[in-house]
RNA sequence: GCCCUGGUAGUAUAGUCCGGUUAGUAUACGGGCCUGUCGAGCCCGUGACCCGGGUUCAAAUCCCGGCCAGGGCGCCA
């Protein structure tokens, strides 16, 4: 099946009159009959002998004009096209075989509705592959390669996927601020913003929203959202923007349920990509599988003599680095043939005030997912007893006064809880190897970027 | 926040160590040839040393600062 979502959704069948087109390039096929009229932007141009082949693309794909010397009029106009011109064609469409675009248009009319300046500032014939620095200069040049737009049209479908399996499976979506008069941990690495005078940070995460929700007992509840991290991080995993799905769910037993809700979420996002981004994961040459339920899951203190064995050293109560976190990748590879699965009962003491910690231990219910080697998300069961989130604040050093606002809610009756936020970027990332999660969006900010 | 590497035509790069010819190549762009191109091919042409300061007879090249980029660590999603 081909991405019909892409273009059904969209396809102008709403009448005509008064649109440029009457078909998506990609919708069309051989031995149509009559006059179709399509637009779209000019890939290439090139004259053979008494041929002028003109390729023309939109989002859905890319289809051959071909005009004659002869043709009069439309000679003329398809002579002064250029690259990546915006035009309007009616034609009829022919069957030629000969043509490996797919169909061959025989145009009667050619319009160019806006011209492009040339060259063009970057490379835009694929074989001289521009640095990603210029790319996202010119962002919008870049994302007409579909090679480029395919993985946000994937970045789309995979969310759609784990929004229909949280939809359907009785969670609500909510919208918690993205403005916040606290952080959720103290918060060195916070966006500071002026709010009439006050001081108010861009979230870092709706973690703590989230939790009064459960309060409130909305019970299973998802926010699809941005997060900000003022950390200047030069790295190919890092955003100062990213979007997450956070889910929260209440009634749970223990961490268990989480994560078995995590690697469903997952699941049926990649799902959705497999099923309807067939041909942009082969543009992209991508062979994706749907992951093997459950993950395998790996928790400390075991951990530590797991990567003992792989020959790294951490120290009992520390957290995993990144040597240990890929290390321990190739492990769960190599022993479970798996590219995802959990870390769990993460050190108490590296982990904030709100985890949930296994009674008299010092370990805590908090997970973390691996995907690929990287980290997708954190989450795990959190503390719901007012008296025990008050000794954890104590313990961490926090200012109690600090989280009052959050905290005071729980004198009131609250359930068992617990949740998790997947990075959205870093989770396409990771399912179609990109090599920078700066690729995994359309507009990137990072510490030195901000436009455009 | 720490560390490493880099910045040369529209794009991507060679040259930089060891200062000194007309700064080379590919691609894009413009012109020409070619009766079906599809990374077509062939010929011709236009086009560049990040910014500021310093050393020197002389700086793309060496030194200092800035800005930007890529990456490693930390931190995290």
């Amino acid at each position: 099946m081909d991405s019909v979502l892409f273009r059904r959704d969209l396809t102008d069948s709403h009448g005509g009159a008064g649109m440029l087109r009457s078909h998506y390039i990609g919708d069309l096929k051989p031995g149509m009959s009559g006059e179709v009229r399509i637009a779209g932007w000019v890939d290439r141009v090139k004259d053979v002998g008494r041929f002028r082949f003109i390729w023309l693309r939109d989002r859905s794909g890319i289809c051959q004009i071909t005009v004659e010397r002869g043709q009069g009029d439309v000679y003329d106009v398809a002579s002064s096209l250029g690259i990546h011109d915006f035009v309007a064609i009616s034609g009829t469409v022919l069957e030629k075989p000969i043509a490996k675009v797919g169909v061959e248009i025989k145009p009667t009319r050619i319009t160019i509705l806006s011209k492009s300046e040339s060259p063009l500032p970057l490379d835009v014939s694929g074989l001289v592959k521009s640095g990603l620095a210029t790319r996202l200069d010119w962002r919008p040049i870049d994302l007409r390669d579909p090679k480029n737009m395919a993985v946000l049209k994937i970045q789309a479908a995979l969310v759609r996927g784990m929004q229909k399996y949280l939809d359907s499976s009785g969670f609500i979506q909510v919208f918690t601020p993205c403005l916040i008069g606290a952080g959720s941990e103290g918060g060195a690495e916070l966006f500071e913003v002026d709010y009439f005078g006050r001081r108010a940070y861009l979230r870092q995460d709706p973690q703590l929203h989230r939790q009064l929700l459960m309060v409130a007992g909305l019970d299973k509840i998802y926010d699809l959202g941005p997060s900000w991290r003022a950390e200047p991080s030069h790295t190919p995993r890092h955003l100062c923007e990213y979007r997450s799905c956070a889910v929260e769910l209440s009634f749970i037993e223990d961490e268990r349920d989480v994560m078995r809700v995590e690697e469903e979420l997952v699941a049926a996002g990649i799902r959705e990509v497999i099923e309807m981004c067939e041909s942009e994961l082969r543009l992209l040459g991508v062979e994706l599988e749907a992951p093997r339920r459950p993950f395998p899951v790996l928790e400390f203190p075991k951990v530590y003599e797991i990567l003992e064995d792989l020959g790294k050293k951490v120290p009992w109560g520390e957290d995993l680095d990144r040597e240990a976190e890929k290390l321990l990748a190739e492990y769960v590879k190599e022993n479970h043939n798996h590219d995802f699965f959990f870390v769990n009962k993460f050190p108490y003491k590296v982990k904030p005030f709100y985890v949930m910690r296994e009674d008299g231990t010092e370990w805590a219910r908090s997970t973390d997912l691996i995907g690929g080697g990287l980290e997708l998300s954190s989450g795990g069961q959190r503390e719901h007893r007012y008296e025990r989130i008050v000794q954890q604040i104590r313990e961490k050093g926090l200012n109690l006064e600090d989280f009052k606002w959050f905290v005071e809610h729980f004198r009131y009756g609250a359930p068992p809880h617990g949740g998790f936020a997947i990075g959205i970027e870093r989770l396409t990332m990771v399912i179609l190897g990109l090599e920078n999660i700066r690729e995994a969006t359309p507009f990137p900010r990072t510490p030195e970027r901000l436009l455009p």
